[in-house]
DNA sequence: TATTCGTGGTA
DNA sequence: TTACCAAGAAT
Protein backbone atom coordinates (compact mmCIF):
# COMPACT_ATOMS: atom_id res chain seq x y z
CA UNK A 1 0.00 0.00 0.00
CA UNK A 2 1.69 3.25 -0.67
CA UNK A 3 0.73 6.81 0.73
CA UNK A 4 -0.13 10.27 -1.02
CA UNK A 5 1.58 13.82 -0.28
CA UNK A 6 -0.81 15.95 0.50
CA UNK A 7 -0.02 17.69 -2.93
CA UNK A 8 -0.89 14.44 -4.59
CA UNK A 9 -4.60 14.16 -2.46
CA UNK A 10 -5.09 17.61 -3.62
CA UNK A 11 -4.10 16.74 -7.29
CA UNK A 12 -6.41 14.14 -7.09
CA UNK A 13 -9.76 15.42 -5.43
CA UNK A 14 -9.05 18.32 -8.53
CA UNK A 15 -8.64 15.84 -10.85
CA UNK A 16 -11.67 13.71 -9.57
CA UNK A 17 -14.28 17.02 -8.76
CA UNK A 18 -13.54 18.11 -12.48
CA UNK A 19 -14.69 15.23 -13.89
CA UNK A 20 -17.38 14.47 -12.00
CA UNK A 21 -18.97 17.63 -12.51
CA UNK A 22 -18.64 16.79 -16.23
CA UNK A 23 -19.32 13.72 -16.88
CA UNK A 24 -21.23 12.53 -13.62
CA UNK A 25 -24.68 10.26 -13.92
CA UNK A 26 -27.68 12.29 -14.00
CA UNK A 27 -29.69 9.75 -11.71
CA UNK A 28 -33.33 9.96 -10.11
CA UNK A 29 -31.99 10.43 -6.66
CA UNK A 30 -29.36 12.85 -7.54
CA UNK A 31 -32.09 15.55 -8.43
CA UNK A 32 -31.74 16.88 -4.85
CA UNK A 33 -30.09 15.77 -1.28
CA UNK A 34 -33.35 14.76 0.62
CA UNK A 35 -31.90 12.59 3.34
CA UNK A 36 -35.12 10.15 2.38
CA UNK A 37 -34.21 9.92 -1.24
CA UNK A 38 -30.54 9.35 -0.57
CA UNK A 39 -31.22 6.71 1.96
CA UNK A 40 -33.87 4.92 -0.32
CA UNK A 41 -31.68 5.27 -3.08
CA UNK A 42 -29.19 3.68 -1.06
CA UNK A 43 -30.60 0.47 0.83
CA UNK A 44 -32.31 -0.16 -3.18
CA UNK A 45 -28.50 -0.22 -4.34
CA UNK A 46 -26.98 -2.65 -1.56
CA UNK A 47 -25.61 -5.56 -4.37
CA UNK A 48 -27.65 -4.10 -6.57
CA UNK A 49 -26.91 -2.37 -10.06
CA UNK A 50 -28.11 0.95 -11.27
CA UNK A 51 -30.02 0.10 -13.80
CA UNK A 52 -32.32 -2.58 -11.82
CA UNK A 53 -32.55 0.00 -9.35
CA UNK A 54 -34.30 3.32 -11.15
CA UNK A 55 -37.40 1.88 -11.95
CA UNK A 56 -37.74 0.21 -8.73
CA UNK A 57 -36.58 3.82 -7.18
CA UNK A 58 -39.89 5.59 -9.38
CA UNK A 59 -42.28 3.49 -8.07
CA UNK A 60 -41.24 3.14 -4.48
CA UNK A 61 -41.28 7.48 -4.29
CA UNK A 62 -44.75 7.41 -6.10
CA UNK A 63 -45.83 4.82 -3.48
CA UNK A 64 -44.06 5.78 -0.48
CA UNK A 65 -43.53 9.87 -0.85
CA UNK A 66 -42.14 10.71 2.52
CA UNK A 67 -40.90 8.81 5.86
CA UNK A 68 -44.30 8.79 7.16
CA UNK A 69 -46.33 7.16 3.89
CA UNK A 70 -43.61 4.21 4.43
CA UNK A 71 -43.94 3.89 8.23
CA UNK A 72 -47.27 3.87 7.68
CA UNK A 73 -48.01 0.93 4.74
CA UNK A 74 -49.26 -2.28 4.57
CA UNK A 75 -46.28 -5.12 4.47
CA UNK A 76 -47.84 -6.80 1.65
CA UNK A 77 -47.69 -3.24 -0.35
CA UNK A 78 -43.99 -3.02 0.66
CA UNK A 79 -43.22 -6.63 -0.29
CA UNK A 80 -45.10 -6.24 -3.65
CA UNK A 81 -42.95 -2.95 -4.23
CA UNK A 82 -39.81 -4.58 -3.64
CA UNK A 83 -40.71 -7.50 -5.56
CA UNK A 84 -37.73 -8.91 -7.76
CA UNK A 85 -35.03 -6.59 -6.13
CA UNK A 86 -34.01 -9.63 -3.78
CA UNK A 87 -32.83 -9.54 0.03
CA UNK A 88 -36.56 -8.89 0.96
CA UNK A 89 -35.42 -8.01 4.61
CA UNK A 90 -33.90 -4.96 3.11
CA UNK A 91 -37.22 -3.18 2.60
CA UNK A 92 -38.81 -4.56 6.03
CA UNK A 93 -35.90 -2.88 7.88
CA UNK A 94 -36.72 -0.02 6.19
CA UNK A 95 -40.19 0.02 7.55
CA UNK A 96 -38.99 -0.54 10.78
CA UNK A 97 -36.26 1.95 10.73
CA UNK A 98 -39.14 4.66 9.09
CA UNK A 99 -40.89 3.58 12.34
CA UNK A 100 -37.92 4.47 14.45
CA UNK A 101 -37.22 7.31 12.96
CA UNK A 102 -40.61 9.29 13.79
CA UNK A 103 -41.01 7.57 16.93
CA UNK A 104 -37.21 7.93 18.49
CA UNK A 105 -36.15 10.79 16.55
CA UNK A 106 -39.08 13.05 16.27
CA UNK A 107 -39.35 12.50 12.24
CA UNK A 108 -35.39 14.55 11.97
CA UNK A 109 -32.94 12.25 10.69
CA UNK A 110 -29.49 12.60 12.75
CA UNK A 111 -26.46 14.06 10.75
CA UNK A 112 -23.60 12.27 11.26
CA UNK A 113 -22.95 8.78 10.13
CA UNK A 114 -22.10 7.25 13.64
CA UNK A 115 -25.90 8.08 14.45
CA UNK A 116 -26.88 7.12 11.40
CA UNK A 117 -25.29 3.53 12.40
CA UNK A 118 -27.28 3.06 15.05
CA UNK A 119 -31.03 2.96 12.61
CA UNK A 120 -32.49 -0.39 11.38
CA UNK A 121 -30.69 -1.48 8.46
CA UNK A 122 -27.92 1.63 8.16
CA UNK A 123 -24.38 -0.12 8.12
CA UNK A 124 -21.22 1.28 7.73
CA UNK A 125 -21.61 2.13 4.37
CA UNK A 126 -25.28 3.63 3.86
CA UNK A 127 -24.73 5.64 6.89
CA UNK A 128 -21.47 7.02 5.65
CA UNK A 129 -23.70 7.95 1.97
CA UNK A 130 -26.17 9.53 3.65
CA UNK A 131 -24.18 11.62 6.14
CA UNK A 132 -22.08 13.00 2.97
CA UNK A 133 -24.07 13.48 0.66
CA UNK A 134 -27.21 14.17 2.38
CA UNK A 135 -25.17 16.04 5.25
CA UNK A 136 -21.77 16.78 3.86
CA UNK A 137 -20.01 15.02 6.46
CA UNK A 138 -16.56 14.09 5.21
CA UNK A 139 -16.92 10.49 6.10
CA UNK A 140 -15.93 7.62 3.78
CA UNK A 141 -18.69 5.58 1.82
CA UNK A 142 -16.87 2.08 1.61
CA UNK A 143 -18.56 -0.03 -0.83
CA UNK A 144 -17.71 -2.40 -3.41
CA UNK A 145 -16.61 0.34 -5.70
CA UNK A 146 -14.83 1.80 -3.42
CA UNK A 147 -13.14 -1.30 -2.18
CA UNK A 148 -12.14 -1.71 -6.13
CA UNK A 149 -11.22 1.84 -6.64
CA UNK A 150 -9.16 2.96 -3.64
CA UNK A 151 -7.21 -0.85 -3.86
CA UNK A 152 -5.90 -0.26 -7.09
CA UNK A 153 -4.71 3.07 -6.50
CA UNK A 154 -2.93 2.54 -3.32
CA UNK A 155 -2.48 -1.26 -4.47
CA UNK A 156 -3.84 -2.30 -1.18
CA UNK A 157 -3.53 -5.52 -0.53
CA UNK A 158 -5.68 -6.79 2.35
CA UNK A 159 -8.46 -9.47 1.32
CA UNK A 160 -12.02 -7.36 1.14
CA UNK A 161 -13.70 -10.32 1.99
CA UNK A 162 -12.45 -10.03 5.66
CA UNK A 163 -14.57 -7.33 7.63
CA UNK A 164 -11.53 -6.00 9.62
CA UNK A 165 -9.96 -5.26 6.24
CA UNK A 166 -13.45 -1.82 5.70
CA UNK A 167 -11.34 0.28 8.33
CA UNK A 168 -7.98 -0.17 6.38
CA UNK A 169 -9.79 1.92 3.89
CA UNK A 170 -11.89 3.51 5.78
CA UNK A 171 -8.89 5.33 7.16
CA UNK A 172 -7.04 5.43 3.95
CA UNK A 173 -9.61 7.52 2.20
CA UNK A 174 -10.33 9.57 5.23
CA UNK A 175 -6.77 10.97 4.08
CA UNK A 176 -7.80 11.75 0.88
CA UNK A 177 -12.14 12.59 1.06
CA UNK A 178 -12.64 16.20 0.02
CA UNK A 179 -13.60 18.21 3.43
CA UNK A 180 -15.56 20.72 0.67
CA UNK A 181 -17.58 18.22 -1.13
CA UNK A 182 -17.62 15.06 0.18
CA UNK A 183 -20.77 13.72 -1.17
CA UNK A 184 -19.84 14.54 -4.59
CA UNK A 185 -16.52 12.84 -3.41
CA UNK A 186 -17.69 9.92 -2.58
CA UNK A 187 -20.53 9.75 -5.51
CA UNK A 188 -17.58 10.48 -7.70
CA UNK A 189 -15.45 7.31 -6.74
CA UNK A 190 -18.57 5.25 -7.61
CA UNK A 191 -19.07 6.58 -11.03
CA UNK A 192 -15.17 5.80 -11.41
CA UNK A 193 -15.99 2.08 -10.12
CA UNK A 194 -19.01 1.96 -12.80
CA UNK A 195 -17.25 3.12 -15.56
CA UNK A 196 -13.17 3.43 -16.13
CA UNK A 197 -12.44 1.11 -13.22
CA UNK A 198 -14.68 -2.09 -13.62
CA UNK A 199 -14.26 -5.41 -12.02
CA UNK A 200 -13.73 -7.20 -15.33
CA UNK A 201 -12.72 -5.05 -18.39
CA UNK A 202 -11.64 -1.28 -16.95
CA UNK A 203 -10.32 0.43 -19.00
CA UNK A 204 -7.99 2.97 -17.24
CA UNK A 205 -6.11 4.04 -20.71
CA UNK A 206 -9.07 6.86 -20.69
CA UNK A 207 -9.53 6.68 -16.90
CA UNK A 208 -9.40 10.84 -15.72
CA UNK A 209 -7.29 9.40 -12.41
CA UNK A 210 -4.97 6.73 -14.31
CA UNK A 211 -1.94 8.89 -13.56
CA UNK A 212 -2.76 8.08 -9.88
CA UNK A 213 -3.71 4.32 -10.51
CA UNK A 214 -0.61 2.17 -9.08
CA UNK A 215 -1.62 -1.14 -9.91
CA UNK A 216 -2.53 0.26 -13.42
CA UNK A 217 0.71 1.93 -14.15
CA UNK A 218 2.19 -1.50 -12.85
CA UNK A 219 0.30 -3.44 -14.94
CA UNK A 220 -1.54 -5.91 -12.27
CA UNK A 221 -4.74 -3.76 -12.18
CA UNK A 222 -6.66 -6.92 -12.32
CA UNK A 223 -4.61 -8.46 -8.84
CA UNK A 224 -7.26 -6.00 -7.22
CA UNK A 225 -8.89 -5.78 -5.01
CA UNK A 226 -7.84 -8.96 -3.47
CA UNK A 227 -11.14 -10.91 -2.23
CA UNK A 228 -11.17 -14.45 -0.92
CA UNK A 229 -13.79 -17.18 -3.12
CA UNK A 230 -17.20 -17.70 -1.47
CA UNK A 231 -18.43 -21.56 -1.36
CA UNK A 232 -20.60 -22.60 -3.98
CA UNK A 233 -24.30 -22.95 -3.40
CA UNK A 234 -25.37 -25.95 -1.73
CA UNK A 235 -27.97 -28.31 -3.39
CA UNK A 236 -31.66 -28.60 -1.61
CA UNK A 237 -34.32 -30.39 -3.35
CA UNK A 238 -37.88 -29.13 -2.84
CA UNK A 239 -41.59 -30.00 -4.41
CA UNK A 240 -43.65 -27.48 -5.45
CA UNK A 241 -47.55 -28.49 -4.20
CA UNK A 242 -50.07 -26.42 -7.04
CA UNK A 243 -53.21 -27.11 -5.07
CA UNK A 244 -56.74 -26.26 -5.94
CA UNK A 245 -60.14 -25.95 -4.10
CA UNK A 246 -62.49 -25.89 -7.21
CA UNK A 247 -61.04 -22.79 -8.90
CA UNK A 248 -58.85 -21.58 -5.88
CA UNK A 249 -55.24 -22.05 -5.40
CA UNK A 250 -53.84 -22.35 -2.24
CA UNK A 251 -51.00 -20.38 -1.88
CA UNK A 252 -48.51 -20.04 1.41
CA UNK A 253 -46.69 -17.60 3.09
CA UNK A 254 -43.56 -18.16 3.91
CA UNK A 255 -42.11 -17.60 7.81
CA UNK A 256 -41.70 -14.26 8.91
CA UNK A 257 -37.70 -15.24 9.00
CA UNK A 258 -35.17 -16.83 7.01
CA UNK A 259 -35.09 -16.97 3.19
CA UNK A 260 -37.61 -15.11 1.06
CA UNK A 261 -38.96 -13.71 4.65
CA UNK A 262 -43.03 -13.19 4.52
CA UNK A 263 -43.44 -13.86 0.72
CA UNK A 264 -45.66 -16.03 -1.29
CA UNK A 265 -45.48 -19.51 -2.71
CA UNK A 266 -47.50 -22.30 -3.78
CA UNK A 267 -46.47 -24.56 -0.93
CA UNK A 268 -42.66 -25.56 -1.38
CA UNK A 269 -41.87 -28.82 0.56
CA UNK A 270 -38.16 -29.30 1.27
CA UNK A 271 -37.73 -33.35 0.25
CA UNK A 272 -35.75 -33.70 3.11
CA UNK A 273 -38.35 -33.07 5.42
CA UNK A 274 -40.25 -36.27 3.93
CA UNK A 275 -40.17 -39.69 5.07
CA UNK A 276 -38.06 -40.94 2.04
CA UNK A 277 -35.08 -42.98 1.14
CA UNK A 278 -32.57 -42.13 -0.92
CA UNK A 279 -33.74 -43.41 -3.38
CA UNK A 280 -37.52 -43.46 -4.38
CA UNK A 281 -40.37 -43.20 -7.18
CA UNK A 282 -43.21 -40.78 -8.06
CA UNK A 283 -46.12 -42.78 -6.32
CA UNK A 284 -43.43 -42.84 -3.43
CA UNK A 285 -43.23 -39.28 -3.61
CA UNK A 286 -46.78 -38.19 -3.93
CA UNK A 287 -48.17 -40.37 -0.88
CA UNK A 288 -45.26 -39.00 1.15
CA UNK A 289 -46.35 -35.42 -0.01
CA UNK A 290 -50.09 -36.28 1.00
CA UNK A 291 -49.22 -37.68 4.32
CA UNK A 292 -47.26 -34.19 5.10
CA UNK A 293 -50.25 -32.53 4.04
CA UNK A 294 -52.56 -34.11 6.31
CA UNK A 295 -50.11 -34.15 9.38
CA UNK A 296 -48.63 -30.65 8.84
CA UNK A 297 -51.98 -28.94 7.56
CA UNK A 298 -54.95 -31.20 8.49
CA UNK A 299 -55.41 -31.67 4.71
CA UNK A 300 -56.37 -33.87 2.60
CA UNK A 301 -54.28 -33.29 -0.37
CA UNK A 302 -54.65 -35.59 -3.63
CA UNK A 303 -51.70 -35.13 -6.11
CA UNK A 304 -49.48 -36.53 -8.40
CA UNK A 305 -46.24 -35.78 -10.48
CA UNK A 306 -46.05 -33.62 -13.28
CA UNK A 307 -44.31 -34.77 -16.11
CA UNK A 308 -42.22 -31.32 -16.86
CA UNK A 309 -38.90 -30.58 -16.21
CA UNK A 310 -38.01 -29.87 -12.31
CA UNK A 311 -37.13 -26.29 -11.94
CA UNK A 312 -33.99 -25.28 -10.88
CA UNK A 313 -33.40 -21.86 -8.90
CA UNK A 314 -29.63 -20.62 -7.63
CA UNK A 315 -29.31 -18.31 -4.62
CA UNK A 316 -26.37 -16.81 -2.98
CA UNK A 317 -25.42 -20.18 -0.86
CA UNK A 318 -27.87 -22.22 -1.86
CA UNK A 319 -29.13 -24.13 -5.57
CA UNK A 320 -32.95 -25.52 -5.46
CA UNK A 321 -34.36 -27.64 -7.28
CA UNK A 322 -38.30 -28.37 -7.39
CA UNK A 323 -40.30 -31.40 -8.83
CA UNK A 324 -43.82 -30.39 -9.76
CA UNK A 325 -46.85 -32.12 -8.36
CA UNK A 326 -50.08 -31.01 -8.85
CA UNK A 327 -53.59 -31.77 -7.02
CA UNK A 328 -57.03 -30.94 -5.26
CA UNK A 329 -57.74 -30.54 -1.43
CA UNK A 330 -61.00 -31.58 -0.23
CA UNK A 331 -63.07 -30.47 2.31
CA UNK A 332 -60.49 -27.84 3.30
CA UNK A 333 -59.82 -26.20 6.62
CA UNK A 334 -57.49 -23.59 6.59
CA UNK A 335 -56.69 -23.32 10.52
CA UNK A 336 -53.43 -25.10 10.34
CA UNK A 337 -52.19 -23.77 6.99
CA UNK A 338 -50.32 -20.90 6.93
CA UNK A 339 -51.45 -19.18 3.82
CA UNK A 340 -54.88 -18.68 1.72
CA UNK A 341 -57.05 -19.59 -0.83
CA UNK A 342 -56.97 -17.05 -4.00
CA UNK A 343 -58.41 -16.75 -7.33
CA UNK A 344 -56.52 -16.74 -10.26
CA UNK A 345 -56.76 -13.15 -11.01
CA UNK A 346 -56.04 -12.26 -7.51
CA UNK A 347 -52.53 -14.12 -7.53
CA UNK A 348 -51.27 -11.19 -8.60
CA UNK A 349 -51.94 -8.97 -5.57
CA UNK A 350 -49.44 -11.28 -3.44
CA UNK A 351 -45.55 -10.42 -3.48
CA UNK A 352 -43.92 -13.34 -4.71
CA UNK A 353 -40.22 -14.17 -5.66
CA UNK A 354 -38.69 -15.36 -8.59
CA UNK A 355 -38.73 -18.70 -7.87
CA UNK A 356 -42.09 -18.90 -7.94
CA UNK A 357 -42.84 -17.27 -10.98
CA UNK A 358 -40.86 -20.20 -12.92
CA UNK A 359 -42.62 -22.85 -11.24
CA UNK A 360 -45.76 -20.79 -12.50
CA UNK A 361 -44.08 -21.00 -15.96
CA UNK A 362 -43.22 -24.60 -15.99
CA UNK A 363 -46.78 -25.17 -14.80
CA UNK A 364 -48.58 -23.87 -17.83
CA UNK A 365 -46.09 -25.36 -20.33
C1' DT B 1 -15.85 -13.71 12.48
C1' DA B 2 -18.38 -16.39 9.18
C1' DT B 3 -22.73 -17.11 7.45
C1' DT B 4 -27.11 -15.74 5.77
C1' DC B 5 -29.83 -13.07 3.36
C1' DG B 6 -31.96 -12.49 -4.13
C1' DT B 7 -31.63 -11.32 -8.55
C1' DG B 8 -29.84 -10.10 -13.16
C1' DG B 9 -25.97 -9.82 -16.03
C1' DT B 10 -21.56 -11.27 -18.16
C1' DA B 11 -17.81 -14.33 -19.77
C1' DT C 1 -23.09 -24.82 -16.61
C1' DT C 2 -20.25 -22.48 -13.69
C1' DA C 3 -18.14 -18.50 -11.65
C1' DC C 4 -18.29 -14.05 -10.37
C1' DC C 5 -19.87 -9.40 -9.90
C1' DA C 6 -23.27 -5.41 -8.58
C1' DA C 7 -23.97 1.65 -4.17
C1' DG C 8 -24.08 -4.40 2.23
C1' DA C 9 -26.35 -5.41 6.76
C1' DA C 10 -27.81 -8.51 10.36
C1' DT C 11 -26.74 -12.15 13.18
Amino acid sequence: MIEWSSATIKDFQTTLLTWFDQEGRDLPWRRDHEPYHIWVSEIMLQQTQVQTVIPYYERFMAWFPTVTDLAQAPEEKLLKAWEGLGYYSRVRNMQRCARQLLTDYDGQWPQTAAELTELIGIGPYTAGAIASIAFNEPVPAVDGNAFRVFSRLLEIDDDIAKPQTRQVFERAIAKIISQDRPGDFNQAIMDLGSSYMTARQPDSAHSPVKRFNQAYLDGKELAYPVKTKKPRPVPVDYVAVMAQVDDQWLMMQRPSNGMLANLWTVPFIKVADLALDESYTDAELTAAVNAYFKQEYQLTLTSQCLPVKPVTHTFTHQKWTLRLLAGQVTTPDLAFFPGRLVTTDDLAQLPTPKVQDKVWQRYRQ
